[in-house]
Parts: C-alpha cells; sequence; structure tokens
DNA sequence: GCCAACGTTGGC
DNA sequence: GCCAACGTTGGC
C-alpha cells in the first residue's frame, strides 16, 4: 500500500465536501498536469493519502482512501487527462499545517515542502506515520 | 495582491 | 530540440 497526498483550494472542495459524498466517494477531477496525473496512475484501490488545504488553511486535514482505479476525468476535454476517486476516512483531530511541516526535521524532504506545486504527490511511509502521530490519528 | 517557481507552448 | 514567452499555482 502506498500513501499520497491530495492538494485541494477548500473554498473549491474541502474535506468536509469529500465526506460528505459517503463511501462512494468522488472523482479526484481537473488535474491538468502529466506528474500529477502519473501519481494517479499508480494508485491502486486501497491506497491512502492526505487531503491537504491549500491557499487557506495550508494544513493536512484528513485522510482519504482510493476507491476508484484511474479512469478518464469527466470533466477533460481530452482522455490524456485521467484521474481516481477517493473517499473520506477520518479527519485529523489535529491540522498540522505546513508552517509545523517545515520546522519537521524528518519532514523537510516532503514533496511539498520541496515542490509545493505538485497537486497530487508521492508521501513517504515514514513521513505518513509521523503526521499521523502528530496530527493525533490512529486509524 | 504580489511574485517566485514551475510547466507548457510555440517559433526558430 | 532549444529556449523565450506566457500562464498558473500557491506561499507569503
Amino acid at each position: 500500500m502506498a500513501y499520497w497526498l491530495f492538494k485541494s483550494e477548500p473554498d473549491v472542495f474541502s474535506f468536509d465536501q469529500l465526506t460528505a459524498k459517503g463511501a462512494k466517494g468522488e472523482e479526484w477531477t481537473g488535474i491538468r498536469n502529466y506528474q500529477a496525473r502519473n501519481n494517479m496512475r499508480k494508485m491502486v484501490i486501497g491506497d491512502r493519502g492526505f487531503f491537504y488545504h491549500s491557499n487557506i488553511g495550508k494544513a493536512v486535514v484528513g485522510v482519504v482512501e482510493v476507491c476508484a482505479l484511474v479512469h478518464p476525468d469527466s470533466t477533460a476535454d481530452i482522455p490524456a487527462w485521467e484521474c481516481v476517486d477517493v473517499r473520506g476516512v477520518a479527519p485529523m483531530p489535529r491540522h498540522i499545517t505546513l508552517d509545523e511541516i517545515k520546522t519537521v526535521k524528518a519532514l523537510s524532504e516532503m514533496v511539498l515542502v520541496k515542490n509545493s506545486r505538485l497537486s497530487v504527490q508521492p508521501v513517504l511511509d515514514a513521513e505518513w506515520k509521523l503526521i499521523c502521530e502528530l496530527g493525533g490519528l490512529k486509524l
């Protein structure tokens, strides 16, 4: 099982909005970047990811799970753009902000820090465990 | 609202 | 195939 991080601006699509969709989840539409799309191609059912709020909040706010393999993005005008479906698993009891991540040495190599513009990114096992711990999340 | 960083586009 | 110009993202 691999870990990922999905970024979204909360005023466009927030973690609460995803959770409201229930177990069926929602398409992760709108990705128009090859690196991000290629990351989604690597995902399998059951992979988990952090839900990160960019711009507003700038924090990891919850955990999601991949519930449909990569498929054409229904909002795209060319078939090259694809996406997975994700569903909400659990909110972070304590949000882990970008500021906090930057102060933790073990997290200084995160893609979130190194390449902040990539909207779907891989997360290392160690990074995953640490952020869950910091956030008080037991899964 | 600014701007740095990055990705994409298109002329050559 | 290079690279300048442009558009977008996202932190500040």
